[in-house]
DNA sequence: TAAAAAATATGAGATATCTCCTATTTTTGA
DNA sequence: TCAAAAATAGGAGATATCTCATATTTTTTA
């Protein structure tokens, strides 16, 4: 992790405004981080001292369970917040967030804005619309992984993380997201390559049949 | 659905004080509304017209999908918002809402309102606080649906909703909180009674085994 | 208050998903 | 650069969960 200093921090804030996000000057003893792939910007069960503003990249927010497995929640996106929670809540249980790509936020010290920013009109109104689509967002993927089975959802994370028609995410991550064994996991794929919608291409995937992984997908979403 | 008028409503609102809630007059506007048990506050898919803050009772989110299944997505109780989403975002699919029990909740006519409440700091800190515990208590249940099979899930809804060790829930309503079939919950359910853990008594389940349940449910909780 | 609708109950067989196992290939770290 | 760790791959059998079917009881409604 490195933190950006003098000329190059400074380069950076002008390059990309903040200045939309508070009412009041932050810059004192505000950082610039930058975060390399796999690195743990906030680890499991630490509460964090900062709270983070993603301004470049993409992180996994991860949680451990009692019976040993691990589940990724949710991705974060530019523009949205880190340890938000832990500003708002004395007690709260830290889950583990892993940059995905390089990941530049800034950081602001807690215990120095912490008062500021809950009297902060602006920053509450951008921060209750950043919860307000997160509350919406974890609603929308809990009442799917009720009604749905795998077949819809796995064709939903196909075509969402499919880059340019070529699907190559780790079979691991894939796994820790959807809930599902490994070996389960496996054999969906191996269906979907032989019904066609896929093919497999070394260690990727190229989709073939965008329509009928766009028909799974859709079932999910409400009209 | 009861709208309490003149007196009625004056005397509601001195027992029951909303001055915490926001740093502008709202009263003009503001109706005070009662719904009576499996009363629809909300209908799934039309967009309310009112913000509603929950005084008294308890309700339920629904949300129907396009294979039909229908998902109970989570309960709404006291010095609670309903609505919020839309007050927030023009684009969001509304669920349905229904009274559980008996329900009193004040409601801000959105169009009125809803520039003033966005510049309203108590207001949006109020908000913010709630909407970050539901997107938490969300994720939380997320993850556990991923990570967990039914019989934690479900010795985990049979603690919370039993009241003074005797559970009574429809199976039907928790189906739907379970995201089960029928056929499967009663199989689980009576497999519990011949561990001992519940006894059938008529309609309802007496708790015999307190702690081998909650084993099951704090297996769900993260330490 | 009788007919219709909803909820409870259970059997039987099909499908989805898991656990355990083993082997190979790729990536990581001392 | 080589040994260890992680990821990929797939077989076999067990368990969880679903679908369909049918019957009874309770609740709702015209």
């Amino acid at each position: 992790m490195e933190i950006y200093q003098g000329k190059k921090k400074q380069l950076y804030l002008e390059k990309n405004s903040i200045a939309h996000l508070f009412s009041f000057p932050v810059e004192e003893f505000m950082e610039v981080r930058e975060y390399q792939r796999d690195d743990w910007i906030i680890q499991e069960g630490m509460r964090p001292a900062f709270l983070f503003y993603v301004l470049e990249g993409k992180a996994k927010i991860y949680i451990t369970h009692q019976n040993g497995k691990v589940s990724l929640i949710n991705f974060i996106n530019e523009n949205e917040y880190i340890g938000e929670m832990e500003l708002l809540h004395d007690v709260y249980y830290t889950k583990g967030i892993q940059a995905l790509t390089k990941t530049v936020c800034i950081a602001l010290p807690m215990h120095y804005y912490r008062t500021k920013l809950l009297e902060d009109t602006k920053f509450l109104r951008e921060l209750t619309r950043f919860l307000s689509v997160k509350a919406t967002l974890m609603a929308a993927k809990y009442s799917q992984l009720l009604a749905f089975p795998l077949e819809n959802r796995l064709a939903d994370f196909i075509l969402q993380t499919a880059d340019e028609g070529v699907y190559k995410e780790k079979h691991v991550v894939a796994c820790d997201y959807l809930g599902i064994s490994y070996r389960h996991f496996m054999h969906v794929l191996t269906q979907f390559c032989n019904k066609g919608y896929l093919q497999k291409e070394g260690r990727t995937y190229l989709i073939k049949q965008f329509n009928s992984l766009d028909a799974l997908a859709e079932m999910l979403k409400n009209k």
